[in-house]
RNA sequence: GGCGGGUUGGCGGAGAGGUUACGCAGCGGAUUGCAAAUCCGUGAAGAUCGGUUCGAUUCCGAUACCCGCCUCCA
């Protein structure tokens, strides 16, 4: 069995993975606010982290690994919009406006991530609502886990606040390399009045009448951010599980929070043993913002017509612990490459095999080495030219660049595109035929301009005249030509 | 101010203390009625300065520049 190796956060080091249970490995990574259509950054972590979800499945079987990645439903950026929303006229009270934004930014989220080619998280192997927890349907857990901090002494209340008291966490910054002492030197740390210590971090606030809120031992309120993720794992996963993931930003504080509670919480268990964290996304070099004008989503790409195929190879050319740039010219890169792949795959490979094919080895190991993604990236190159075209297809559906349906569609277009081609082959063949003797070619050339025009590539050689349909081929643009 | 990461040929981007990365683009050639596609060949690098070493782009240190986090932006 290929063992991966991961560069552990929490330990600085790339590691061999060995699972607590190879009959159920478990990995949960942070997912989205839902308060908006995802951005091009959010979308890293989810290429990322779905590349390593299939090398899990491929190495341990589907049905031996699960998968959790939650929806944070409650949040002050839904409570803005859904107000919004009502002040401007919308029907309902406040509460079925917050969900029905959530309800209808989870949909967005789902094809969105569903077309750059990500699996969706599932438990052993079944998809579920299960694997996609929201927040709020662990309020429950959650409070009950903030009672038992408060019981340690590791929490207090006040003001109708509850706040994890992180002087009583010994490792605390310990996972982004950060002293309590440090950071408060450097005295960007919020300073409330009734907290004890100015790193003290809220579990649970009060909620006014317009905000969503819940009942709980310290009146009606909602959740901090950083718990419902340790209520989720522990809830899903249990007190030990072997991956967690995120984004870089969220070491701090997120993660380092995370780790405090649910270490405090569940003494006896490691909550997760390996901690990855993906590097930012950049656009034409600079950081994606609304300030300078460079912001996008994924389905703003989408809409332009940028298949989701070529945002994933976009976002797989680059090692997730470097940052990485999206650009035109990658774009550029990435869509000639597919295209490329798609075509002589289509035209070489069995696809009835392929299916039956495992993966390149080649690629499993780049991609068993830290997610090298980049160096399983130039193994498609080899697999190419080396002819290896059954590996090649079958590789490109694992990695989720073409799915083997990819290639039937295109082969079946090939075939109906074909059939608008025929006798236009002949055509052309005899009316070049002719003009090698008359050494008048300017009705091949118009022919074959028209071809072109048409998206069809003309090949000739001595041998004689091929036609191939290419990915823009329009069959109405021949009817001038019968 | 504190902490962390990075700097490779025109562009993207890896690995390895000593042997061609690779891809894209470029250039030369084969082929073609002209093209396209394909094939063959080819130039080009390791931010700066110092150290360790028989030997460093690869290890160590310093400098410069860039980036991120510290502000519930992934």
């Amino acid at each position: 069995m290929v063992t991966l190796r991961l560069t552990n956060t929490r330990t600085r080091r790339k590691e061999d993975f060995r699972p607590i249970d190879p009959a159920d490995v478990r990995m949960y990574v942070c997912g989205p606010t839902v308060y908006d259509r995802a951005h091009l950054g959010n979308a890293r972590p989810v290429v990322v982290f779905d590349v390593l979800y299939r090398l899990l499945r491929h190495v341990y079987g589907p049905e031996h690994v699960t998968y959790v990645r939650n929806f944070t439903d409650v949040d002050d950026k839904i409570n803005a919009e859904a107000l919004r929303r009502q002040k401007a006229g919308a029907p309902g009270t406040l509460e079925a406006l917050i969900h029905q934004r959530t309800e209808e930014t989870i949909a967005w989220y789902h094809a969105d991530m569903d077309a750059l080619g990500a699996l969706r998280p599932s438990i052993k192997g079944v998809v579920s609502e299960k694997a996609a927890p929201r927040a709020t349907d662990f309020v429950a857990q959650m409070i009950t886990m903030i009672d038992g901090l408060i019981d340690k002494g590791h929490a207090y209340a006040a003001n109708g606040h509850v706040l994890f008291r992180v002087r009583s966490y010994q490792d605390y910054g310990k996972l982004s390399g950060r002293s309590v002492d440090d950071m408060i030197a450097g005295a960007r740390v919020e300073v409330a009045p009734f907290k004890e210590d100015p790193m003290d971090f809220v579990l649970w606030k009060p909620s006014s009448g317009e905000e969503p809120g819940w009942d709980s031992p310290w009146g009606k309120g909602r959740p901090g951010w950083h718990i419902e993720c340790s209520a989720m794992a522990h809830e899903l996963l249990g007190e030990s599980f072997d991956i967690h993931g995120g984004g870089l930003d969220l070491q701090f504080p997120h993660h380092e929070n995370e780790i405090a509670q649910s270490a405090c919480a569940h003494p006896h268990g490691d909550f997760a043993r390996v901690w990855l964290h993906n590097e930012m996304l950049q656009v034409e070099g600079k950081k994606m913002s609304k300030s300078l004008g460079n912001f996008f989503t994924v389905r703003d790409l989408l809409d332009q017509g940028i298949p989701g195929e070529v945002i994933r190879y976009v976002f797989l050319m680059t090692h997730y612990r470097s940052p990485m740039d999206w650009t035109a010219e990658k774009r550029v890169v990435a869509t000639t490459k597919l295209e490329d792949y798609l075509a002589l795959g289509e035209r070489f490979a069995d696809l009835e095999k392929a299916r039956q094919t495992e993966p390149a080895p080649e690629v499993i190991d780049a991609l068993a080495d830290d997610l090298n993604t980049h160096l399983a990236i130039t193994e498609l190159d080899k697999l190419l030219g080396n002819a290896r075209w059954n590996e090649l297809v079958a590789t490109l559906n694992f990695l989720g660049l073409i799915p083997f349906k990819g290639f039937e569609e295109r082969r079946a277009k090939l075939t109906r595109s074909a059939a608008e081609l025929t006798g236009v082959t002949e055509r052309l063949a005899a009316l070049r035929t002719a003009a090698m003797a008359s050494k008048d070619f300017s009705a091949v050339d118009a022919l074959k301009s028209a071809l072109i025009a048409a998206g069809v590539e003309v090949q000739m050689s001595k041998d004689g005249v091929e036609l191939v349909p290419g990915p823009d081929f329009d069959p109405a643009k021949l009817e001038a030509l019968k």
